[in-house]
DNA sequence: AAATGGTTTAACCAACTGGTTAACAAATTT
DNA sequence: AAATTTGTTAACCAGTTGGTTAAACCATTT
């Protein structure tokens, strides 16, 4: 008997190779080291993914459903914009805990192909700004927020949020943390970041 | 003094170099096309700068020494911590303007290699945020700033001013704005960034 | 004008890379 | 149980890549 693998093997490859291009991006990749850490031939990816090109894809599609409703819980939820924000940021960062490599992966490879994510775009549950828009307006209107654009301020709850990880070899260096002491600021931006944000926009 | 072009050639190399592994990264980039951007021999290459890592390293160390200035800026400057930061914000946006790729280039292959900025940290000049806490310390100390650490001040400063131009394609599809819509957008941002995080740690 | 020494080139090379092939093994169908 | 399909492997291949070499080039020195 080889192996009880079938599907299995498939599933492997995934893994490894989103290891490997997470870590490494596109251009850094090696078939081989997929292959090695999927415990496979060489040949068998080819086998299931045909190329390395449909390999990546399959990691990056992968990588951006798993981010993409963590965005819509901003754009899309029916909850006032402070109770959306304060949610959006503690699970956020909660999510990065499981997922560390993957905004840098994605907006790394998006800066290498910006084209690509035209063909998402169309994706059914694309993140779009469309009814957050609304929404802002309608609570600024309101009196409840100050006068705010909400691409503004969805760009500022992004980068708050986003930032931290996508750049932390580069905030360590400068603020002087080791691994230990910056997952501690990390974690203490669970609800400063949010209370950062609404009391700058929350008419009082 | 040779040729007329012996020194004009290494700026020339230096110049394409840059180019190409901002935006391409240094797993990316081809020696071959360096030097057809250059209008010289692949040789030339090694004959100045020996290998690609040490070509790599000749971008990489230039595009740092033009970021750190910017970034002392907000960290070593003797003016009240709102000054600087209006200014920093507003200068920074500027500065972006006339360097794309490079935020995006710097954290990308701190990604790939965390390791290498340690080397840099001995660096006279390389952005350290003690003298910031002390100010912020003593500003939220004297009351006129409500309390905040200064490295999560620090963050959010840098995660405002950075990120628009690290993640602009991801943006840009989150917004639905197109290439000038996104500038504007950005343009905006070297007074309403300072606005947003003033209004958030300053006590009326 | 011959010698010098830094600069430049074309040709070359060994290692690597993504991808293919043909044969073989397991599982499934007939 | 024979035939067919699906999964897996080792060996191979052609194109690319970073890097080398030996000879030529050219401005100055002797």
């Amino acid at each position: 008997m080889k192996k009880t693998k079938d599907e299995n093997t498939e599933v492997q490859i995934l893994d490894a190779a989103k290891n490997v291009f997470q870590s490494k991006g596109m251009d850094g990749a090696r078939m081989q080291e997929i292959a090695d850490k999927a415990g496979i031939n060489k040949a068998m990816l080819h086998y299931y993914y045909r190329n390395k090109q449909l390999l990546f894809e399959a990691v990056f599609n992968n990588a951006f459903s798993l981010l993409a409703p963590q965005l819509n819980a901003v754009l899309n939820d029916d909850s006032s914009i402070e109770k959306k924000i304060r949610n959006f940021t503690s699970n956020y960062i909660a999510f990065m805990d499981k997922h560390p490599y993957l905004p840098a992966f994605v907006i790394q490879e998006l800066n290498r192909n910006p084209e690509f994510i035209l063909k998402m775009k169309n994706n059914l549950g694309f993140p779009n700004i469309e009814k957050f828009k609304i929404q802002v307006n309608q609570e600024v209107k309101d009196g409840i927020l100050k006068p705010i654009s909400a691409e503004q301020l969805f760009m500022n709850v992004m980068a708050l949020n986003v930032f931290p990880f996508v750049a932390k070899p580069l905030l360590m260096a400068f603020t002087n943390t080791d691994d230990e002491a910056y997952n501690g600021l990390i974690e203490k931006r669970k609800t400063e970041v949010a209370d950062f944000i609404i009391n700058s926009i929350k008419n009082v």
